[in-house]
RNA sequence: GGGCGCGUAGCUCAGCGGUAGAGCACUACCUUGACAUGGUAGGGGUCACAGGUUCGAUCCCUGUCGCGCCCACCA
């Protein structure tokens, strides 16, 4: 890849400003530099014109550092071109004499400067500073001066009192020499960023260097096109504003390194520095003995090699040259700098596929469906990924990049091995269990959001997992076994209607939460229907039928029972892989064996289970039994106090209803019996619901008082219901503006509550009537 | 300095142009036959603030304040 690069001249050699870190002396980049606020000054120094400028008020000119021992390294200074403070000294092509070094260094005008940070003037240290390096980019004329060795101390091009000072005590020492000059124009303290190396913490100097690199912004262009037409698309999409961001501003991506592990550049230098990259040390030979056969011979000695780029600016020893190969006395030398790593990464999805071989493997597996990784890395791998894949596979290397959280400790900071806060996996899981865990990262995983590690949610899932664990307990011991063929579309009752409906529609948004990967809405849906549906409702409403002695009805609940749990556990699964697999295997001890491993089975595709009829009679059973439960609370009835029900005004069908689940609702509501009357028993606590008002008879358990006030507490809550509702009803443009069905809603919602306070009110009046 | 994002119940967080939600915590009751790592019922929110768009804003837009992350060497 390097070398099909080269040749198309989208790897060169280039000699520019790197990050250097003076304490290992090699240069840096990626993820290698840590910014650090630090308090410092802002030194302001005059800088004497060399000679008065007419229509300039002033001998000197003002410039300000953070850095005062650069200055010995100044070329220039740079006023903006449209200051008018300064338009004389452009005019007149001014310089000023460099202090303490003596320079004659021209007065510039380049945007770069700002007019409106510090005097406007700013100092031009090219070979120190990436900023002033662009500008002398722009006016070579102004030259370079290196002033640093790469130790970062002062080198010969210094003044000869500041040789060989550490760059920290020449700065003192520059400040403090200027003062004695008067040249200080002031001192202002200030707090900055200055850039790090992690390894080792010195503070990194911009150096120039020679380094390999690659010509980013001409592979980014085809890794821009494949984003924005949709190729590749992010999940979630805001990811893909940050990478149009930095593909779009790419820098040439430096891909040298001076560490002596990883993959060595196949670049090969001549006695004379010409470089021959080859994918072998033969065919770098080859190619050179060509080259100096039809050229002059080639310079013989040493020091011009290319591995020698460190001492072009400064003064380190160049290294002796490994022994001669290849005959006919020529010696080339391999360059000693390995590849950046994400170099290597960036070729990842087709290189280990056998690239560039055309394999099975790769025409199978590239392009990949989907990406999965975290935001951090979007930079160093991901757009390189997309590079490298567009270049050389002239397409995407994944239609998806799914950007996940990243897991935060508990303060919300990134855990790093650094800084010694990673939260250790195993330590939670000897501890809640790895479903639990697993479950939680899956719950908490909304998307463009980060997830701080919660242990008490940990500790509720973990409750759920053992939650699970009872109810398949519950189920084997009622005997409820998988049979073989069973459809529950064949179940009778409407309870085992309901409840495989509810199945049906938590397949579909766990499966529609997975797809869309929104692992959140998929674990918290088919938490909800196991806890809050099965367990809670299905459970509860069978046991009655169960313990029953109706054995048909006995044997479809027990059979639907069996059906419901498998798929819990399929639809649980991918978030709690342990325990659904023991269950799996555990349930069917007793019936029909597994045709295979749950890890190993379909997933639920589920249809034409749900039934209206079933939703809606077991919808007002629950809402019965809730509401009858909600005022045995509020009134404080004692627990073991049995009362019974009376069912006034229930139409044929609610009649059915209670009659068929009548054991269940006395059981479920603590009831003695249920009756039917036309008008409720003198005082009785009464629940208005729908058509149908029930009345519990307490008189003498319960405070009447406390009756009426809890009923005029609803009466309350109902008419600021119908109230809300009326004044948007009553708002004309509500009416004509709004969606019809939103008019309708609004207008239905009205009607009920006016039904129920109706209800309300009548039964209020009978409670003053019997009191 | 540039970019991205977040302020919703005490805490941790979902959600969303038209009835404000979960878990934990809290209160009361319940050793009922799967489960006290449980059950039942409840209390608790001007959805940061201010404007704007809209019939209607927690949700969209703008601004302010507070917080976080990424990028950027320092005039």
């Amino acid at each position: 890849a390097f070398v099909d690069l080269y040749n198309d001249k989208l790897i060169y050699k280039d000699k520019r400003l790197g990050h250097w870190d003076p304490a290992f002396q090699s240069a840096l980049s990626d993820l290698e530099v840590d910014m650090i606020e630090v308090k410092g000054n802002l030194w302001h120094f005059k800088y004497p014109l060399t000679k008065p400028v007419p229509g300039y008020d002033k001998d000197h000119i003002v410039v300000a550092t953070t850095r005062p021992e650069t200055m010995l390294g100044d070329t220039a200074v740079a006023v903006h071109p449209e200051d008018e403070r300064y338009a004389a000294l452009i005019k007149a092509k001014a310089t000023v004499r460099l202090p303490l070094v003596g320079r004659e260094i021209p007065i510039i005008a380049d945007e770069y400067s700002d007019p409106k940070k510090g005097s406007g003037a700013v100092k031009i240290t090219p070979a120190h500073d990436f900023n002033d390096y662009e500008v002398y980019k722009r006016h070579p004329a102004i030259g370079l001066v290196n002033i640093f060795d790469a130790k970062a101390q002062l080198n010969e091009n210094a003044p000869e009192k500041y040789r060989g000072l550490d760059r920290f005590v020449a700065r003192k020492k520059v400040v403090e020499d200027l003062e004695a000059l008067g040249l200080v124009d002031k001192i202002e303290p200030t707090v900055h960023a200055v850039p790090h190396a992690q390894r080792g913490n010195a503070v990194v100097e911009p150096w120039l260097t020679e380094q390999w690199y690659v010509n980013a912004g001409e592979l980014a262009k085809k890794a821009i096109a494949a984003v924005e037409t949709g190729k590749t698309a992010f999940v979630p999409k805001n990811w893909e504003k940050t990478y149009f961001e930095w593909m779009r501003n790419i820098q040439p991506w430096c891909i040298s390194r001076q560490l002596w592990w990883g993959h060595q550049i196949p670049a090969w230098y001549g006695p004379d520095g010409k470089v021959f990259v080859a994918d072998s040390e033969e065919a770098a030979y080859a190619a050179a003995r060509k080259h100096y056969a039809s050229s002059p011979s080639p310079l013989v000695g040493e020091g011009k090699g290319g591995g020698d780029r460190r001492t072009s600016a400064v003064g380190i020893p160049p290294t002796p040259n490994p022994s001669p190969r290849g005959g006919g006395g020529l010696a080339l030398k391999r360059d000693e700098d390995v590849l950046d790593t994400w170099f290597s990464s960036a070729l990842w999805p087709f290189s280990t596929l056998g690239w560039p071989e055309q394999t099975k493997e790769l025409k199978r597996y590239y392009p990949n469906s989907v990406l999965v990784t975290a935001y951090d890395i979007i930079f160093f791998w991901v757009a390189r990924m997309m590079m490298m894949g567009t270049h050389f596979m002239k397409e995407v290397p994944f239609h998806e990049v799914y950007i996940h959280a990243l897991v935060l400790d508990a303060k919300g900071q990134k855990m790093s091995k650094t800084k010694g806060n990673v939260l250790d996996p195993l330590g939670v899981i000897e501890e809640y269990g790895a479903d639990a865990l697993r479950f939680t990262l899956a719950a908490m995983a909304a998307q463009g959001r980060n997830i701080r590690i919660s242990e008490q949610r940990i500790e509720g899932y973990r409750n759920f997992a053992t939650k699970l664990w009872n109810a398949a307990r519950f189920a084997e011991m009622n005997e409820c076994v998988r049979q073989k063929r069973f459809d529950p579309k064949r179940a009778k009752m409407t309870l085992n209607r309901w409840i495989a409906g509810e199945v049906e529609r938590t397949a579909a948004a766990v499966t529609a939460g997975i797809e869309a990967y929104k692992f959140n809405e998929a674990a918290t849906a088919v938490y909800e229907f196991t806890w809050g549906t099965f367990c809670d409702w299905y459970l509860e409403l069978a046991k009655p039928i169960l313990v029953g002695t109706d054995e048909a009805s006995k044997a479809e609940t027990r059979a639907t029972t069996a059906w419901a749990l498998d798929q819990i556990l399929k639809l649980l699964h991918p978030f709690m892989p342990f325990i659904t697999e023991e269950l799996w295997a555990r349930l069917v001890e007793v019936g029909v064996e597994r045709e295979n491993l749950l890890c190993l089975s379909a997933w639920p595709k589920l249809s034409g289970l749900a039934n209206a009829e079933a939703d809606e009679e077991i919808g007002w059973l629950v809402k019965l039994v809730s509401e009858v439960r909600s005022v045995r609370s509020e009134m404080n009835v004692p627990g073991g106090a049995k009362i019974s029900l009376v069912l006034v005004g229930a139409g044929a069908a609610e009649r059915t209803r209670a009659e068929r689940h009548e054991e269940t609702i006395e059981r479920l509501a603590r009831l003695d019996s249920i009756s039917f009357a036309k008008a409720p028993p003198k005082g009785a606590a009464q629940i208005v619901l729908g058509q149908m008002t029930a009345a519990l008879p307490l008189a003498d358990i319960i405070d009447m008082g406390a009756e009426r006030a809890r009923l005029e507490r609803e009466v309350e809550k109902c008419k600021a219901e119908i109230k809300k509702v009326d004044a948007k009803l009553a708002n004309e443009s509500f009416v004509a503006k709004a969606p019809p069905e939103v008019v309708e809603e609004n207008r239905e919602r009205r009607a009920d509550f006016e039904e129920t306070l109706k209800k309300l009110q009548a039964a209020l009046k009978r409670l003053d009537a019997a009191t």
